[in-house]
DNA sequence: GCCGTTCGTTACGCAAGCGTTTCCTTCGTT
DNA sequence: AACGAAGGAAACGCTTGCGTAACGAACGGC
């Protein structure tokens, strides 16, 4: 199901949804840690550190530090995988999911007004 | 021409986007700075500091540090009004349209792939 | 049981963004 | 000419993210 977009629709949402999150969300995660927080969400489990780096073409501690904040956040959580302990396994929350589908909304709403 | 989107698609999308643009561009602007530099250059001119604060929702010095940032990256440039010497006219440059223009090629690309 | 390897985190110095406040120039009015 | 108001920038101290390098815990093969 592939979405067609013009050039004019593609930058006009892109374009509303930016301004109004920006207005209504004090939060204001980067474009790095909007990347990883729909990586987390939209691809099946299991996230670890390093398959975030790799699959982002970042190093590691950008990823622990993006947890770090959204962990704060409460977006994600953090756990130890009890298989291999050196492994930490990155979980969904029901507070980040809230804030996706909040987000999804408003692209969904923006894409409507074009 | 409304653009409909499903849940799915809409967060795909910009999961899509985000991370193909966190793996190619280094600049990494900041949603913010999206947010002007789509306002910019979607938006009929003429652009004033106080104007996209206004819009924004933010305060100038977000908008001044906005545009040194992004003016360094020669994606918009100043010039005083000479009407009105008070007033700072953002100007459009040749580099910020092509970065945009491929930006709404990715969006559109990462469109049709879902 | 060692020892090299892997995983994630922490430490370091640095750059960039933030909000608030202050400043300087310019305007418009008187 | 003087004065208050407006527009944008600069200054301040603070927070957060960066890249690189070093670290400790845990694994796995020998």
């Amino acid at each position: 199901m592939p979405v067609e977009l013009t050039p004019s629709q593609a930058l006009g949402l892109w374009h509303a949804v930016s301004l109004e999150q920006v207005r209504v969300d004090s939060r204001d995660l980067t474009l790095r840690q909007m990347a990883i927080l729909l990586e987390i969400y939209l691809v099946p489990p299991p996230h670890t550190v390093r398959g975030l780096a790799a699959r982002l073409g970042v190093t590691k501690p950008v990823i622990t530090r993006a947890l770090d904040t959204m962990g704060a956040l409460g977006l994600v959580d953090r756990v130890r995988d009890d298989r291999d302990r050196r492994n930490v396994v990155i979980k969904r929350t029901v507070e980040g999911a809230l804030y996706l589908e909040k987000f999804g909304d408003l692209i969904i709403n923006q894409g409507r007004k074009l």
